[in-house]
DNA sequence: AAAATAATTTAGATATATCTAAAAATAAGT
DNA sequence: ACTTATTTTTAGATATATCTAAATTATTTT
């Protein structure tokens, strides 16, 4: 199956909106996500459907098929593989990585990206958390609750933030909180739901309840 | 100066073949360059005209100008540290790294493009010992001659072997003769212009004088 | 230098991806 | 259930990149 890169960025977008809810994917939602009018949306339906990556009925809204879910997964593995490759060689920060990354999604080649793969250590995980899918589409995910859920005296290792929101990027990055980074939630202040935590052992600060609830933990004690 | 996709390989192809002669471009070389129609060439000339990266007039054929020399220079840079990334970083052939080049050349990110030559070492020639450009479009070129013409008992190392063959490539990786072979000249052949050489001070072999004409090496000894 | 040949450009079509404005279908409010 | 509002689709335009066929300009041959 050959897509267009805008094909591949709607398929994409789809995919990523299916996830929010079990119904159909109105044009509206999609329109919204890639920043186009709803019009635009109804002709690449059509289009995508006619392909068999999606199913479509008018005024129905679309669902993703299995075959548009197997192309899209892989355009999310070569996203996220790429932003592994960013951080982890270039000495990107992780904030800085989404546009360069939207570009190289689109790369057509299997074997660099099986080599980029093996090159990185068969990463499970890209900067932001998010997991990586292996090349038949499966994905792994491990527990996780945000921080605003986490008692007092429970640790947790940061495994997701949304990659949607620079400022909370550059935010996390100047108090120091990475993926993989060790937080222990030492107190919780009831009137505002902030908390204080500790980040690797270390630096302890106090987080608001807005930002606590973004940051994703897997569960480890 | 923003550039599509299709205007970048317009005026790369016009770059590549403004070296071939002094006299300017012809609207079948291009069409013929980038396997498309003459109709489509004139098309696209009139709007990279209108851009300033190239100088045209009807029937006169087009001359790049300096600032598409520049803008061309700084594609054949990413498309150059591309390929010395795939060889030496994710192991692949010296005959298999252009068509993943020819898309990566075109992603758009000063800082991705810096941080790539950095992590590289900053080398000043590709897989096939084309000369990489710097930030600034400036070439080094070291003095080379072709094997073919190079006396018995002397000696070069590899710098330059055609890119566009896939099938001489293959040959050449067959026999072991890469970038940066020591080749020796042991004998020459007058009857069929072969020559009998020694590669990286082992293999000896004789070498058919086609071969020998498309061999570039930079004078050793 | 006139005729033949080759190269180049224009005119008119097609396909993709987009838009605005208007029409049609669905959902919501009373 | 009927009107209103929202969502979605269609119709018609625009811009890019391409093509074929015909017209035009340049070059070569005799």
């Amino acid at each position: 199956m050959k897509l267009s890169l805008t094909e591949e960025n709607y398929l994409k977008a789809i995919y990523h909106l299916s996830d929010d809810s079990a119904e159909g994917v109105s044009t509206n939602a999609i329109a919204e996500e890639l920043s186009t009018k709803a019009a635009s949306v109804s002709d690449m339906i059509r289009k995508l459907s006619k392909k068999k990556v999606i199913d479509y009925q008018k005024y129905k809204g679309v669902q993703i098929t299995e075959a548009g879910r197997k192309i899209a997964l892989q355009i999310i593995r070569k996203h996220r593989l790429w932003e592994v490759f960013l951080v982890e060689k270039l000495s990107f920060n992780w904030d800085e990585v989404h546009d360069v990354a939207e570009q190289l999604e689109h790369i057509k080649s299997t074997t660099l990206i099986s080599r980029l793969d093996e090159y990185l250590g068969f990463p499970t995980m890209d900067p932001h958390g998010d997991p990586i899918p292996d090349e038949n589409g499966e994905i792994k995910e491990s527990p996780q609750l945000p921080l605003s859920e986490f008692s007092e005296n429970t640790i947790g290792i940061v495994v997701k933030v949304p990659d949607s929101d620079p400022s909370l990027l550059r935010h996390l990055d100047k108090i120091g909180m990475k993926l993989g980074s060790r937080i222990r939630v030492i107190e919780k202040v009831e009137f505002d739901n902030s908390a204080l935590i500790s980040i690797d052992q270390s630096k302890e600060l106090y987080l608001s309840g807005e930002i606590a609830k973004n940051i994703m933990l897997a569960i480890k004690e």
